[in-house]
DNA sequence: TCTGGGGTCCTAGGACCC
DNA sequence: TCTGGGGTCCTAGGACCC
């Protein structure tokens, strides 16, 4: 019997935002550092000692932590150092998965005779990382993904904890630890859980998996269920395509008018557009997400009749999905307006470009064009596109009836 | 103490089709 | 005409993560 080596990295930066301005300001070095403004987007180890959280509110921060540097987020720095760390990443292994800008999963199976263990290639990365691009980086290695996520979650700041692939020592580790510790148990599920008597992974464990699924759904409790027995079949993938855009802003508790959320609108909208042309992509189904109050939130949503990258067909949609909306807002405070793309594809349409000699094309024009490279059937799927103005319609007339 | 902005995945019901 | 089964798409909401 051989013990083979467990061959999943997670690999998850410490701190990130707020160790890169440590880095780039040696001032900061040592010090409680807070990024962010109203809310706290990332607290650097010594401000955490004080008990400051990322996503709490920044004046909540300040009175726990009054000697904290709060620092304006620069997000074209994390980028950049993000891009450094990922590619000692995919130098580390050949198969990569992102979680995040600062997390990534690695697949090191095979990889013993050419780097190592894998014990010894995480060390290596760490070392790498710091010395390379002069950050920390902690690492959970096990067999399998969610083992590795919690392994690394254990062994932060700066340090690297590797699971046995062994069912003794995964038990031993995973068992005792709360259930809040588990991928995918937050809030509502741990409070679910506890009331039902379970607080440790073990607890769960020994739970049957019908009740689970009576407790949580069906999903969620067969996914706890096989996770508290250590049975997680995720492989480490390339990361998948994006399937959303979105962009929101908080309104705060100020009273708008119809014309200050139009003009909110439209910057949402602009920018949405801006990264799905940016990404040649195409969109199909505008959601509209409103905050009510601080509790409550709606979305609502429309499905376009064809694939768009038209900033006029969007913000068309948005504009009556938000008038739309108005019965279930009134009489509410309405704190955040959102805006998200999904159903997006690759923008592969064919395209073919009419000259302007001296005229405005016409639908004629593109018809004939059409007919002519593509055949008549294509007709019913082609628009026109005025890039300029970034407007699209149908070449041929919505069908009567 | 009321707190940002960016995402992912799942569920449930209704409409519609075969 | 009624009953049943299966599937897809769309909408809205919920939970979770960083």
């Amino acid at each position: 019997m051989f013990a083979l080596p467990a061959t999943i990295l997670h690999a998850d930066l410490d701190a990130f935002f707020a160790s890169v301005e440590q880095r780039d300001d040696p001032a900061l070095r040592g010090r409680p550092v807070i990024v962010g403004g109203g809310v706290v987007l990332a607290a650097s180890y010594e401000a955490r000692a004080f008990g400051v959280r990322g996503a709490m509110g920044g004046r909540r921060a300040l009175a726990l932590c009054p000697q904290a540097v709060v620092v304006r987020p620069r997000m074209d720095a994390y980028s950049a150092a993000s891009r450094a760390v990922f590619a000692l990443f995919r130098d580390t292994a050949p198969v990569v998965e992102g979680l995040s800008i600062d997390e990534a999963f690695l697949d090191v199976r095979g990889l013993e005779r050419i780097s190592g263990s894998p014990e010894e290639i995480a060390a290596r990365l760490r070392a790498r990382v710091r010395a390379e691009v002069g950050l920390a980086v902690t690492v959970g290695v096990a067999r399998t993904k969610h083992l590795a996520k919690v392994a690394s979650a254990a062994a932060k700041p700066d340090g690297l904890l590797v699971v046995p692939d062994d069912p003794a020592a995964e038990r031993g580790f995973l068992h005792p630890l709360p259930v809040e510790r588990i991928w995918g148990v937050g809030p509502k599920t741990a409070e679910r859980l506890h009331r039902a008597g379970i607080r440790t992974v073990g607890a769960l464990a020994e739970t049957d998996e019908a009740a689970l699924v009576a407790l949580l759904g069906a999903h969620r409790g067969r996914h706890l269920h096989a996770l508290a027995h250590n049975r997680d079949p995720r492989r480490v993938t390339p990361r998948r395509r994006r399937r959303s855009i979105g962009a929101q802003s908080a309104l705060g508790s100020r009273r708008r008018s119809a014309a200050d959320l139009d003009a909110v609108l439209v910057g949402l909208v602009e920018r949405v557009m801006r990264r799905l042309r940016s990404g040649d992509l195409t969109c199909r189904t505008v959601v509209l997400r409103l905050r009510l109050g601080y509790e409550h939130r709606i979305s609502r949503s429309a499905t376009l009749e064809r694939p768009t990258r038209s900033t006029d067909a969007v913000l068309r949609s948005a504009r009556a999905l938000l008038a739309a909306a108005r019965p279930a807002t009134d009489g509410h405070e309405l704190t955040l307006l959102g805006v998200a793309l999904t159903g997006l594809r690759a923008d592969d349409a064919a395209q073919l470009e009419l000259p302007l000699d001296g005229r405005r094309p016409g639908l004629d024009d593109a018809v004939d064009a059409v007919r002519e490279r593509f055949g008549t059937g294509a007709l019913r799927r082609a628009v026109l596109l005025d890039r300029r103005a970034g407007v699209e319609m149908p070449v041929l007339p919505d069908e009567p009836g």
